[in-house]
DNA sequence: CATAAAATGATAGTTTTACTATTGTATACA
DNA sequence: TGTATACAATAGTAAAACTATCATTTTATG
């Protein structure tokens, strides 16, 4: 309806598809724009529906309770990022070429060949790097997991680790070290901004980048190495 | 009073000291036993009021709200495993051993060694594990920042970053290289509970633990041997 | 042991959040 | 033209998240 093209999203994660429809989209727009300005905690339907000239029981329509929204968030983002992913390494040859450029466009901080326009992508991600965790961080994750709430963000990993196991075959830790490059990626990002004293920021530099991807070509060399000398 | 060892905590996270009284110490004891009952969402000071029989007001004398006394545990559990880990290294004559005692103790789930038996280790650790992280990752956290919230998880990362850096004084990431380890470690033992499909679960094991170790070692190798080349 | 100070309990109240229910109206579509 | 769907408007409830006051108990101290 709105958009070039629509998602797959668990339907675990919303009581109706906002991407049909007209209000559905504001409010995606609308609360990505207000959850980056005012953070998870304070964020309220009532505040969301004041914004968008709409009402709490038309939010509720939708999404069941804001955590239910950031799940949809969380799994909307997930699957955007698959297909980007997906499309910009169609044409690469190397799997390795393929990986590197993969965890580049989930590292970096704003996508370049961003095709959903429609919503804020920069505060898309900020949201993901700080309060995605929270949607999973709950006494409530066994039951949605079991509704499949988290399968984008699963479908990823997988298809990365499946890279690196091409790469190194007899690695043990594939999934490990893709969900702790995706997830460290966020927390590094987050300590930057607001805890430098945890981090190793430099001025200009985006140093989590040349961290993870150093992190990544010494696990690569080694074990290409080691796999030789067997 | 109750206590074999005060720890010293940020006065920002907290109203009033709890390890200075009775009240205080049932507090700090039944808030780890309910948060890791029914999770931080649910937990609210009225429910562990009635746990204790005691009343709203009372906790709210020592903590402005739920968000505080979660900062306060926080900042409590850091100071109690740094000086965990000063205890058990302080015979280590190699920074290497050191380093690896210390990581190890980061990442297991019950240390061996616990001086402070009148709270649940185990449950605690459970809480920082899933809940911790969300003492950060809010919209205050430059305020309270300021105010050294969380100080004693900085200090036990420029610590063990100190002995990283002597190990590999080249090594730019040390930092990075701790908290990525640290915060792995949190996330994936989660994943390993409840999304066994986003880590690399084997039954009767802890894998968590090798696949950080392993990768400190190979890193360390490396860099040795790299210093050594040159 | 007496007494002041501190800590806690008991009670009551306010505001905000997190919903649910109902009814009327606009829009689409068939 | 009728019918379903979507949305707005309004109202209401229960719980959460506090704040205030005053009585009572405990503790420190001289």
């Amino acid at each position: 309806m709105f958009l070039q093209i629509k998602l797959t999203i668990p339907n675990c994660t919303c009581l109706k598809d906002p991407q049909e429809t007209k209000l559905g989209v504001l409010i995606m727009q609308n609360s990505i724009e207000l959850i980056d300005e005012i953070g998870f905690e304070a964020f309220t339907f009532k505040k969301l529906a004041q914004k968008i000239n709409s009402t709490e029981a038309s939010v509720y329509r939708y999404f069941e309770n804001k955590h239910q929204l950031l799940m949809f968030l969380y799994a909307w983002y997930w699957g955007k990022i698959e297909y980007q992913i997906h499309v910009e390494t169609l044409h690469i040859e190397d799997t390795e070429e393929k990986l590197f450029k993969a965890i580049k466009m989930l590292i970096e901080k704003k996508n370049s060949n961003d095709i959903y326009a429609f919503v804020d992508e920069l505060k898309l991600k900020r949201i993901i790097e700080s309060e995605g965790i929270k949607s999973i961080l709950n006494k409530k994750v066994d039951d949605v997991n079991k509704n499949g709430a988290f399968d984008n963000y699963k479908n990823l990993v997988a298809k990365l680790s499946g890279w690196l196991q091409e790469i190194i075959p007899n690695y043990a830790f594939s999934k490990m070290l893709i969900t702790t490059i995706i997830e460290g990626a966020h927390i590094q990002h987050f300590f930057a901004d607001h805890l430098p004293r945890l981090t190793d920021k430099q001025q200009d530099k985006d140093n989590v980048e040349s961290f993870f991807i150093d992190f990544l070509k010494l696990l690569i060399s080694q074990n290409i190495n080691y796999g030789q000398s067997n």
